[in-house]
DNA sequence: CCCAATACTTGTCAGTTGAAAAATAAACCT
DNA sequence: AGGTTTATTTTTCAACTGACAAGTATTGGG
């Protein structure tokens, strides 16, 4: 991506208020790009979510593609990091309690940063350079290692044979759906989708759909 | 909702190109609202994306959001209508059929319509005028449907029990996610998610893993 | 053939957009 | 204390936004 470095010419020197402020506005963007999506949010709404102005966002990101990217890293990124751990972790448990373990963990996860799976659906459509970027950055790994639990499960007799790509949709859309629809359902049902009993009910209903 | 009648006086008097033009704007904003979500689309690039001046939406449909109703009727309206055809024709059918042409019909629909999906998610994550009216006028009869399936297919043993909330939106997602993220898709993977091949193995590997 | 209704184009309006420049404030080092 | 970087606000600008008004073209019914 041709994505210049940010204003950071000494760290040290940068103080402990900017910093929260950066942070601020990164937070600000990321509610209003996944709501909105790139075009349908500005940067002075963004600005005014974070009680900042709006030449402000400029001084500390450039442009509009900049934020939305140092939004996207500081989302992903955390995610990847966790992501990594927990595989380490399940490395040697058998193929279904990891399955369940992961599935629920992804569950989770969606329900606790829902901008996340907002964020991929307003690109995933069509071929913009930032769907590009995500992909690359951050979603070819996980497919890959996604592919090869499916392979383990499939073998074990866990799941019925299918191409990954089919199963990777499938639990993407499943343990995400909710979250992402949280005022529709809220709406059709009265229910809160981000309520923890609500959260974990979900987990336990893909969890045994899946598994068997 | 508060939404006006177009300028329909005398629909005998409307000549037939009209009609045409009409349905081609309708074509065009429904792509762009459904790819940029309401305030990401302007009525100047979805007049573009239909051949015609800016003016002549605002012509046609007064103002925005009224476009934006008139896209979604024409969009869910025939599916409504598929809907309860397949409904009525699968009304003998014992569940387990029943419940795996449903899926079927569903998974197809997704790709051959996934605009729908996407202007659904677009609106779904916050409470705006817009997601009500989608709920309230389309969703919630589809819900009730749904649940009706659901308690069936449970008491049957195909489904293990859960919350109905829960596998409406797991199936929701299973069946379409892979349809909105076809861009994602073809870069991670290099298949074309809209193929026929593709859809027919999605709705075999949604069918399969959900009724055993 | 005319003429009124319909269809469509063009021009304009105030308001918003992202980006940049200019002006000011705060923080830090010496 | 003074001076230089860093942080922030305010101002500015061309481009774009939705809506409307004022035209022009096309249509179909008499």
């Amino acid at each position: 991506m041709t994505i210049e470095a940010e204003p950071q010419p000494d760290p040290k020197r940068r103080s402990v208020r900017s910093q929260e402020t950066r942070e601020r506005i990164l937070q600000a963007a990321l509610k209003a790009f996944s709501e909105s999506g790139f075009d349908g949010a500005s940067t002075r709404q963004i600005a005014a979510l974070a009680g900042e102005s709006q030449g402000l966002v400029t001084y500390h990101f450039s442009t509009k593609e900049n934020l939305w990217k140092a939004a996207v890293d500081s989302l992903f990124g955390p995610f990847i990091e966790e992501l990594n751990a927990r595989k380490a972790a399940l490395a040697e448990v058998d193929i279904r309690t990891r399955l369940r373990l992961l599935l629920v963990f992804f569950v989770r996860h969606a329900a606790n940063h829902p901008e996340q799976n907002r964020l991929m659906m307003q690109e995933a459509q069509s071929e913009t350079p930032r769907m590009r970027y995500i992909a690359e950055t951050y979603l070819k790994d996980q497919y890959e290692f996604a592919c090869g639990v499916l392979r383990e499960a499939i073998d074990a007799g866990l799941l019925p044979p299918a191409p990954h790509i089919h199963y990777f949709y499938i639990v993407v859309g499943a343990c995400s759906r909710l979250f992402t629809a949280t005022s529709e359902c809220e709406y059709l049902t009265g229910d809160d989708a981000m309520s923890p009993a609500m959260i974990e009910a979900h987990a336990e209903a893909v969890a045994n759909l899946i598994i068997r």
